[in-house]
DNA sequence: AAACAACTCAACCGCAGAACC
DNA sequence: GGGTTCTGCGGTTGAGTTGTT
């Protein structure tokens, strides 16, 4: 424990002691409140106590060893109590923080799985901001990390694309190219695995292109080990892109858009071995997940094999009318009339 | 090797709502 | 019912790390 505490404490940036007077002077000035006063007044009372002034920035080994040593013996909870009594010449609240986001013994650290990416961009597309009800669909992760994860990779691709993140066209990039890419991983990585995880369904809509708030109509084919998805915009129905799968890595399906852009995946069988074994999990999956309105559906393709056409209702697909034109936008200097076809490896390559 | 830029992530802040007195 | 305190959330910051020139 002690070895993982001097590591955790040596490693990561952070705030080093308390900010500088001119910083917080403007703040403290403008704070008429009387609640301010009042968590003033805290912050003088605690720096005014016997050689105590209260420690902000990051936490010693001594520190988080007390936190932990106090938490054990008498539970968490009443923060700023608990501060006081544990000797810590911290506020509540960075106990609290420490604890949650650092010292807790579930607290899974390390790069987010595909799975996890897959399910935060999922959810954050139902939910948006909101960090904590996103975290507890996760494990061990905190609402900070997945924050962080957001901030500097999801708004860099954003950035990267010149749209803003909350955009229907950024939204539709994820769903159409780095969800089906995250899909693939998640897949590769856990093809020997047979759960029926929300994470394993979620791979499967992510490969069906099915998702929240998007609008139009996709067509998905089970043929012959392929899945073919037929997508057509809200307003004429006719189709605007093709983009195909495969579950045989030895006979790559791949088919043409309208406008001639391809997307190929080639993918293993581990999208039909993520079904359930028993068959009924997909109600509670569908349950648990709430609109996942497409898991019966997706349970037949799994199941089924053969040939079966499923239509699923999609709200809205502003990109659907012109997808080689957004795959355009992963490239540089290739335009529709030039009629090339990028896979969707190459135009992550390319992202 | 040095300088700079970009990225990461722990920790902070203000605010709002819940809980307590 | 009203004031105070506590808790939790989302947004932001900036030191340290890593990558690039």
């Amino acid at each position: 424990m002690e070895m993982v505490l001097q590591q955790r404490a040596a490693g990561g940036g952070c705030r080093l002691g308390p900010r500088p007077a001119a910083s917080t002077a403007p703040v403290m000035a403008a704070a008429s409140s009387a609640k301010h006063e009042q968590e003033q007044e805290e912050v003088k009372e605690a720096a005014a106590g016997p050689d105590a002034e209260l420690r902000r920035g990051p936490w010693t080994v001594d520190e988080d060893l007390t936190l932990i040593n106090y938490i054990a013996e008498h539970g968490e909870g009443r923060w700023n109590a608990l501060a006081r009594a544990a000797g810590l010449n911290r506020t509540g609240k960075s106990c609290r923080l420490r604890w949650l986001n650092y010292l807790r013994p579930d607290v899974k650290r390390g790069d987010f799985t595909a799975d996890e990416q897959l399910l935060i961009l999922d959810l954050h597309s139902r939910w948006g901001n909101r960090w904590s009800k996103i975290a507890a669909q996760l494990p061990g992760r905190t609402d900070n990390e997945i924050k962080n994860y957001w901030r500097t990779r999801v708004q860099k691709h954003a950035k990267q694309l010149n749209c803003d993140v909350n955009s229907a066209r950024f939204k539709d990039a994820m769903r159409f190219l780095w969800m089906p890419r995250l899909a693939e991983r998640a897949a590769a990585a856990q093809s020997s695995s047979s759960s029926a995880s929300p994470a394993a369904s979620l791979r499967q809509q992510a490969i069906s292109g099915d998702g929240h708030g998007l609008g139009g109509s996709a067509l998905m084919t089970a043929n012959a080990g392929c899945f073919e998805m037929t997508t057509t915009n809200g307003a004429d129905r006719s189709p605007s892109s093709v983009v195909t799968t495969t579950t045989s890595s030895s006979s790559p399906c791949s088919s043409r858009t309208s406008s001639g852009s391809t997307a190929t995946v080639n993918n293993d069988d581990s999208y039909k071995a993520a079904a359930p074994a028993g068959g009924d999990d997909w109600a509670a999956i569908q349950q648990d997940q709430e609109s996942w309105s497409t898991a019966s559906n997706l349970q037949q393709l799994a199941a089924g094999g053969g040939d079966q056409q499923l239509l699923f209702p999609l709200a809205d697909l502003p990109m659907m009318q012109d997808l080689s034109g957004w795959v355009q936008g992963f490239s540089e200097g290739a335009t529709p009339e030039t009629h090339q076809l990028w896979s969707l490896d190459d135009i992550w390559r390319m992202h």
